[in-house]
DNA sequence: CGGCTGAAGATTGTGCACAAAAAAGCGCCG
DNA sequence: CGGCGCTTTTTTGTGCACAATCTTCAGCCG
């Protein structure tokens, strides 16, 4: 099947950084890269559309999403919803296996920490947090964690500041330990006060984006009255 | 734009119990009803897939989904998951013309029970629970709760008893006052239940189905190994 | 010199045609 | 009479062509 190949190839381009936000892309470009029309482009576009990864703007084209400070913050603030009912849905117990799975993948998140490799270790910090939603042996939980965490990546690659660094390890491995704990609670606390590090290392100053935002916004306003100076 | 009338159409006549799950939906059907040609069709049927009202099978075509019953386990358990995220995020504190909505969404669905409108009874409750995700101020978990709201209607659908309806009100209202009063642990139980009790409406055995489910796994089975007796 | 109008270029939206694959129906052989 | 293989038919997968729309830019007028 091409359409999936072209959707699961450009997916892993955009959460890869391998595609910047904002990047235009082109159908017929795609479409040459694969040796394929642009049937399966678009259909692979929709999707990515849909899990919030590119945007789609009627006769202008796709791009890769820019998340909006604002977009940015309810991001967060899903994940906190979202995943403080998943930290206290594991509390409860869980078999010794999927705690060391955790705790490999926090071990493997260090590792790529001490190499310098700051790309792997986010793409490593987001998988810990996809594992726990694994773990709830849920796959509607997981798919909706999954589209969450795409899109956060997203949004760091766009506002994050300078010299801050994903998901601190020792965060990750304290969550573990109050989870195995079985304190609910506190788990739950850890894993907002986690997210809100993570939001706090970006820069979410609305008002810096003001020009490109009226562009849209102007966009918008010709888009829905349809009949300002575009006319002929 | 033809695209997103096909799609919003469509999802409305699945959601509204137009289209049973289990339907055929053939592309020059579609494109045949809607007057367009078969772009825009599997543009919209990209989309419904991507939120788990239609299944799409390689070389087959597209039918409206069909939850199976662990599918729709997997739909309450995330309910609950994100749900109780927004009741203990709404316990808070809201303004009171949010709580007056809210009363007027019961009212309705009330309105619905009194004059025997299940179907009715059934979306207006649909969009009490939608209505608290919004209250939420975040697009992020509206968008996400809406999605399982949809597909939580297909599987009430596919598993509906004969005689037990939807939500009841009483149970909606007793939530709104836990809520109102700001009592966060025993709202979340309270949304627990209830959510529980519309699961326990549902007829889950999981094999009843055997004869379907055969099929499919014979088809899926074919399609891994790619050696059986389909070749020429 | 600035702003506006017009045309040209580029890109997406849509429809149509062909190919491939699967399903169904049918004939044939045991 | 039942099972198997082939053929036909239907439907999706893909590519290509045309039209609509938007953007850009050159030329013109005030």
């Amino acid at each position: 099947m091409v359409k999936q190949h072209v959707f699961a190839s450009t997916r892993e381009a955009i959460v890869g950084r391998k595609l910047p936000p904002g990047t235009k892309l082109t159908e017929d470009v795609i479409a040459a890269a694969f040796n394929c029309g642009r049937g399966p482009v678009r259909w692979a576009l929709a999707r990515l559309q849909d899990e919030g990864l590119v945007t789609l703007v009627p006769n202008r084209g796709a791009f890769v999403a820019e998340p909006a400070p604002d977009e940015a913050k309810h991001l967060f603030g899903a994940r906190r919803i979202l995943e403080g009912g998943v930290v206290r849905h594991l509390c409860r117990r869980l078999p010794d296996e999927a705690w060391d799975c955790l705790v490999e993948c926090i071990e493997a998140e260090d590792h790529a920490h001490q190499n310098g490799n700051e790309a792997a270790a986010l793409r490593l910090s987001g998988d810990f947090h996809l594992l726990m939603a694994r773990l709830t042996s849920n796959p509607v939980v997981e798919a909706m964690l999954r589209e969450l965490v795409s899109r956060t990546i997203l949004a760091i690659a766009v506002h994050q500041r300078a010299g801050t660094s994903g998901c601190r390890t020792h965060e990750h491995r304290r969550l573990l330990a109050l989870m195995r704990a079985g304190d609910a609670d506190e788990a739950v606390r850890e894993m907002d006060n986690h997210l809100g590090a993570l939001e706090a290392g970006l820069d979410l100053s609305t008002k810096r984006k003001a020009a490109p935002d009226l562009r849209a916004v102007l966009q918008a306003a010709a888009a829905t009255t349809r009949s300002g100076p575009a006319g002929g």
